[in-house]
DNA sequence: TCAAAAGTGTTCCTGTTACACCCATGT
DNA sequence: ACATGGGTGTAACAGGAACACTTTTGA
């Protein structure tokens, strides 16, 4: 979509209260990260509106797309920000001073919006980031080391990391960061970054495999001392 | 607000795609209820809309208020139903023919809707439901026994019904249901019917007690036999 | 004094934790 | 051979489950 046709018809096309903001996480040399866009000064979380003819999940699911190049990324929901004053004014106005544009104050995304937020977990490897009209540039940001963010992002980056903590406890979902055939002291490492703490390598591979969830493929030959790990996927 | 002013003011008064429906939860004669409004000949969710100067959470407040009489209610927030095609307009259109009132196709709440569904638990001693303009009736109805329905709000109500059991055995929050002052037995048994299996006491207690949430108040008399049990109420 | 209700104690079992042991492999 | 990495085993412990014991109280 044109910029153009994107501020005129806007209304028309989007649920005009409503967008979806993006955690995207991923795993790079033994650091999460998590996919920004450069707007202004600052940096967004990746985002997107929801026609009004497509479903919820169907444009989260387009805007994943969109932004990562990926087609079927994992992805689930988050939560609700609806504060009352919750609107991107800020965020773009600076952008269009910038690029020497017209601003008007009645454009269709300077309404109040109540956001739904997902998170998603995706190999950073298979990504091919996109920017889009507002934004210049994109980056992956260690999650400990935020840039300056617009309006409530920060925050939200910090509840997807929170659920994250809570849900690899329960459920096997760490595999959409690596490729699909990893190893143990792979995923072992990945926890560990996860959950900032160590985990003891007995248990957490007997967890693992106790889940029911992977499966063991032949080990493969690598060129570090020490004996070659097994290679396992998730069970089809 | 009057009917009239809810027909042509709604759009802008309120989000004109977003929605609120609410699964009240309440305890009585030994089953788990839910609180319904009677619309034309089926029944449906409380409901309402958010106001455009006004947070999410606010007006999930503001309309378990309105509909329960109750000022501080616990609530939670359940989950997005964001089909494409999700609309009122069947609902309403058969209150509207059998009222004899004018009928327009295009009303504001004919729009496709997101809607937020929330839960909340309460105590239906303390409540004061209250009918407004499309529903002409309330009722508890039993979570095993729900009349039909319009859309998806049975399976609604089901989210909710899977949602707190996964939730109590994690969390302190059946007392809601219960009066400011009960006892473990009564507790025991809430949690029984929630759950729909046998706990044993001995354990129940124990955990409940070793949760440090709750404090013991002095034993009060009762007319049937066996020994008095204490009281409880939340720590403060 | 008996049966029902309520509180607490005991034993068993499972799953978590910490750590030890052994095998494989490149230098 | 040895240091490093990877897989598995074992003993100690905590928490859950099942059941038993005791006290209280109305009939």
């Amino acid at each position: 979509m044109e910029l153009e046709e994107f501020l005129e018809k806007g209304p028309e096309i989007f649920l005009p209260n409503l967008s979806i903001d993006l955690v995207i996480i991923g795993y790079e040399h033994k650091r999460l990260k998590c996919l920004l866009l450069k707007i202004g000064d600052r940096w967004a979380l990746p985002g997107g509106y929801i026609k009004k003819d497509e479903s919820v999940e169907d444009a989260v699911q387009s805007t994943l797309t969109q932004r990562t190049g990926l087609r079927n990324a994992h992805f689930t929901f988050l939560s609700v920000f609806g504060d009352h004053n919750r609107q991107f004014k800020s965020v773009f106005k600076d952008y269009f001073d910038k690029q020497g544009m017209e601003w008007r104050d009645d454009y269709w995304f300077n309404n109040r919006f109540v956001t739904l937020s997902y998170f998603s977990l995706v190999n950073i490897a298979n990504t091919h980031p996109s920017v889009s009209h507002f934004d210049e540039a994109f980056g992956w940001f260690d999650f400990d080391d935020l840039p300056d963010m617009w309006m409530d992002h920060k925050s939200i980056v910090n509840t997807a990391r929170q659920r994250l903590i809570q849900d690899i406890q329960k459920e096997q979902l760490t595999h959409h960061l690596l490729d699909a055939e990893f190893t143990m002291p792979e995923l072992h490492q990945l926890h560990q970054v996860i959950l900032n703490e160590d985990i003891d390598r007995s248990r957490f591979q007997k967890k693992m495999l106790a889940s029911g969830f992977y499966e063991r493929l032949p080990k493969v030959q690598k060129s570090t001392p020490g004996s070659n790990p097994y290679q396992y996927r998730v069970k089809v």
